[in-house]
DNA sequence: AAAACATTTCAGTAAATATTGAAAGTTCCG
DNA sequence: CGGAACTTTCAATATTTACTGAAATGTTTT
């Protein structure tokens, strides 16, 4: 295989994935393209290509940077900036999960606390008490997740490979 | 908060977190309703309770079932069938991990792989050392996280809580 | 065997999401 | 200041994805 058709295929499935998880197929294919990429791009070459829009581009890569998994560059005596991809996949997969953590874990356990008051009624008891067990399990869970996430995030690579993939070797 | 409004949060809630994850709307929401239902549902019912169509009931409680997150109920001398929500959140969260670590994990490991193999074009050295390497890391992460959802997979809850999650803390 | 009841399929439609591109906004520099 | 170079915004549009509902298929009962 060429490297030209290779990265294609790569940057492809990249975004394939992406679409899967909930992260738009743009993102997840610029994200690709700055991975595979030799040195720092600029927002033209990026259009040029993935053959989209400068406001398509413009979006994604503001989006990426927000996500902490792209960096702007200013080159000296340049006026353009120039866009990299952070290449550490295990910061990669850390910064992604912190991401999703505070943004989508987090209001569904503060949600899931709200619900747990519900009133009495009198003739739906068993019903109530279905719903406050169910509720209860899935906040522990979501809380341990966190917890998880959370210690992942703030350790470093060498930690999580050695700890955790021991322990799941076992 | 009065129960029926408890539960009308709690179905939109997990509706909306579905769709951040590749699952649709509609089949988090069945889940939902099933998990706080008292017991097992007809067809007919979830439509009822969801304002939804058969053809999208009937769709989204096969898939359900395909992901065995939901079960099929006979009664004794009913014609109908009656569906229930697993309610274990260890084991809705190990299958959901599971049928996701099938479909999405693995052919992107697959895909990797076939990708190892790029041609040597003299100009272009540097570029393809660089695709390698990326492609080497993000490889060998993928079957990892892949390992490691499969010992999950196979570990009861007791094993997940106690060793890893003690890990976790530690 | 055919009526009664239940489930599945799928073409058409609706809804949600992503993309474009031109206009507006910034920043830099003479 | 004025305008060139670059970036951002956003309403219109296109694309993707999900849903409907009626018809087809399957199943049980009499």
């Amino acid at each position: 295989m060429k490297i030209d058709e290779a990265k294609a295929k790569f940057i492809q499935s990249w975004g394939a994935l992406g679409t899967q998880w909930g992260i738009n197929r743009t993102m997840a294919q610029i994200h690709a393209l700055l991975l595979v990429a030799i040195e720092p791009m600029t927002t033209e070459q990026v259009m040029e290509a993935l053959s989209i829009s400068r406001g398509n581009a413009n979006m994604n890569l503001r989006a990426l940077i927000d996500w902490q998994l792209v960096e702007r560059i200013h080159k000296l005596g340049e006026r353009k900036e120039y866009f990299e991809a952070e290449k550490d996949i295990w910061k990669v997969a850390t910064r992604i999960a912190g991401e999703r953590r505070k943004r989508e874990l987090q209001p569904v356990i503060e949600t899931l606390s709200n619900l747990r008051d519900v009133e009495k009624e009198p003739d739906r008891k068993a019903e109530i008490k279905e719903f406050r067990k169910v509720t209860k399990d899935v906040q522990q869970f979501a809380e341990k997740v966190d917890q998880m996430l959370d210690k992942v995030n703030k350790a470093d690579e060498h930690w999580f490979l050695g700890t955790l993939l021991k322990a799941v070797r076992s």
